[in-house]
DNA sequence: TGTCAATTAAATATCGAAATTATTTGATTG
DNA sequence: CAATCAAATAATTTCGATATTTAATTGACA
């Protein structure tokens, strides 16, 4: 193989777009990606059958992401009778938000506190990524753009990426997607009218700022407000 | 099924107890519990050939505890690469050491806060089991003693129970499998000569006090005479 | 002697079918 | 008619073998 070629293809790798080197991560990534998506259910149950036939590989990869996914809280898995779509439920989702904000608090303080230069550019660096581009992929009717959705995570992570604790920043992503889920499940109901980049700005601001305080009201204000239009559109998820 | 039941099975659950109805099921057991007392040290290769000699089973079943635990954090998984065992190192522990206590204080705090009669309850009868039990099997050199470390652990889970986040409670039940890796691991070179009954009874104590914040203070101070007994009884771990 | 390419060996990942376990269906009995 | 048990059916789990990929070894050439 050329080296051109292998350059290309970590480029590639690191935009996300060429997804896996084994099936089984491959079959991780499309199903995390449907899950997310809400193109599969809360409860819909996972048969081995149904998704080889929809993902076309064996057995084994598929039971090999379908493990992944459950330690990830994205399916639910019972010895001897197969796997699921997590469950939704409002509680969940109250339950969810708390504790996604008790992390991300400590999480952002100690990231402002320990943070550097190189913490804070890449900060800045993925706001303005974000803010180039639009939420929508259409004008008129919303159409998820998975560009805007890979940049307001990137953001976001960014955000809390120098709190100094792998674990921590771990349990955030995984919150994340949790809470990504909701979000998505929300859209399906109402169009989002809100102007995130304002508050995006403002965050990002804060943080390099070194103000702590006002960063985490300003993030906990986020999440409250998010969470807030899940709520008002949707009265209760599936859960069976 | 009645509220009590189900409660106590998760207790039981938590507290790794259970005899396993699968296959898979039950080599992540084992596997956990070889990796959690040491016997297979941090940085080892997990062999499919080597493992399935060992614990009497075929390809699937391995693969899928090993990506079960690859998610708990107790193994890597690289693909094409397979599998080793998690690698330890002083960083390492420092940081888990860190985000334990940061998880813990508000995990307490909630605890303290919201439980109820029942928490209260069981809480102190997690603390008299754990009292009844002695740490070593035997009486002049160290032996590790199976039933004191579940009861122990048992017993922090109780002191956490009613945060009323089953992530957060997830997640500190994950660090606490960790911390109880260095813990086994720091055994190995000194005999922990230490009265920790009574710190538990003083967390115990405070905790069904309502005193939060004396209680979250002696469970912090708890963790960073654990960390520095491991720390002084271990210059470096192997990490290859 | 050192480096690189080709070959061999080893290990991982994947497949398809067999064995095990749960669920449904239908018949029999109290 | 409800309930229980047994057979049939469906789904999950597991095995042994095969295909792919990575690592190690060998040998040729500079």
């Amino acid at each position: 193989m050329a080296p051109d070629d292998e350059v290309l293809t970590r480029m590639t790798d690191l935009a996300g777009q060429e997804p896996a080197g084994t099936l089984a991560s491959s079959v991780y990534d499309r199903l995390r990606g449907d899950i997310l998506s809400g193109s599969l259910p809360p409860g819909e149950k996972l048969r081995t059958e149904t998704l080889r036939a929809r993902y076309q590989v064996g057995n084994s990869p598929i039971r090999e992401a379908l493990n992944r996914l459950s330690a990830d809280g994205l399916v639910t898995r019972e010895d001897q009778k197969g796997f699921r779509v997590a469950a939704a439920s409002r509680a969940d989702l109250e339950e969810l938000v708390k504790t996604r904000c008790w992390l991300e608090a400590i999480a952002l303080r100690e990231a402002i506190t320990n943070g550097d230069n190189d913490w804070e550019e890449e900060l800045v660096l993925s706001f303005h990524r974000l803010s180039r581009v639009r939420r929508s992929s259409s004008e008129d009717h919303y159409t998820v753009n998975p560009e805007w959705e890979r940049l307001h995570r990137a953001f976001h992570l960014a955000l809390l990426s120098a709190c100094g604790s792998r674990w921590l920043l771990q349990y955030c992503a995984q919150l994340n997607d949790q809470a990504d889920r909701y979000r998505q499940l929300a859209i399906v109901v109402s169009y989002p009218r809100r102007n995130e980049l304002d508050e995006h700005e403002a965050m990002m601001k804060a943080a390099t700022g070194r103000n702590a305080d006002e960063a985490i009201s300003l993030l906990m204000a986020h999440y409250e407000r998010t969470a807030g239009i899940i709520r008002e559109s949707i009265s209760e998820f599936a859960a069976s």
